[in-house]
DNA sequence: TTCTAACTTGTATTTATTACAATGTAGAAA
DNA sequence: TTTCTACATTGTAATAAATACAAGTTAGAA
């Protein structure tokens, strides 16, 4: 576990205020593996007493902001569904949350090589999903289709 | 838009009932483009007045889970969160719903020359995320670490 | 045509997250 | 050190997505 010296000038050289809860989640964040907010809520009760789950949004939120954690998993909150059951990738803009699909199967085939290759201790691989993070040039949904 | 004959085709074949609120559900998710829940309830509703939500959620599941749709973007219903900000990938287990961490500065590498070659059109590319979805081999958390 | 498992409905809950007003405090400036 | 204020925290209440469940309905096999 990183000394809370080391996390209190992490947060302070963000411009962020130091406070014992904002210390306390980054702890928490270090020690869970990939937490939902409602471990971490529960996780940091425990060291501070009365603690609010509105802090701990709150403070999530800052720390993404100032890019010292990451939302993972999911951008937006909610379940997306997808009527064509073959397998793509997704073009994903966080500012728009706008989704398209991508078909690349040369990317496919790549992947699919490299993976054979690449043995991942403990894991057995079944699917690999991409999610291209980036923006659209434009608002016109036709505009990118099938991405050949 | 598919005709409803083979849209009725696709759902009888799977075992499931043809229904005129399983059919208007297929139709919305042709016609939206990777709809949230609520937005396919309100297209179903404009056809089949007194629709009830929970049907098309049952029916969204039902979907799934004979493979004719996806659910995409995420596999929980949460925000997880991550407290290393470097670039990485995640290995995720739906069943037991353990995420774990992946490096690999190699293909990374390769996804960028790949990415480089490859201009999507439309789209401004700034960061490939992976999903890398499988099993774990065993239930210990610390096995699969910073896998090389 | 009958019958039953499968499906739909509607209400009530649960749970994650956000809004907001009041209070408290970190830390810059005096 | 003390003061001051913008930033943080708290707590309550509201919102919204998703689920549970009991009752009524229907697809489609027999």
């Amino acid at each position: 576990m990183k000394p809370v010296k080391e996390i209190a000038k992490t947060i302070s050289a963000s411009g962020l205020k130091i406070t014992p809860q904002r210390i306390a989640v980054i702890q928490a964040l270090e020690k869970l593996e990939h937490p939902r907010a409602e471990e971490i809520i529960r996780e940091v009760s425990e060291q501070i007493p009365g603690l609010s789950p509105t802090t701990v949004y709150n403070t999530l939120d800052a720390l993404v902001s100032k890019k010292i954690i990451r939302k993972v998993h999911t951008e937006a909150d909610v379940m997306r569904y997808d009527a064509i059951p073959d397998h793509h990738h997704h073009l994903y803009c966080m500012q728009s949350d706008r989704m398209d699909d991508y078909f690349d199967p040369e990317l496919d085939k790549l992947l699919e090589d490299y993976f054979r290759k690449k043995n991942i201790k403990g894991f057995r691989l079944k699917e690999v999903k991409l999610q291209l993070m980036g923006e659209f040039e434009n608002k016109d949904k036709t505009s990118v289709e099938k991405n050949a």
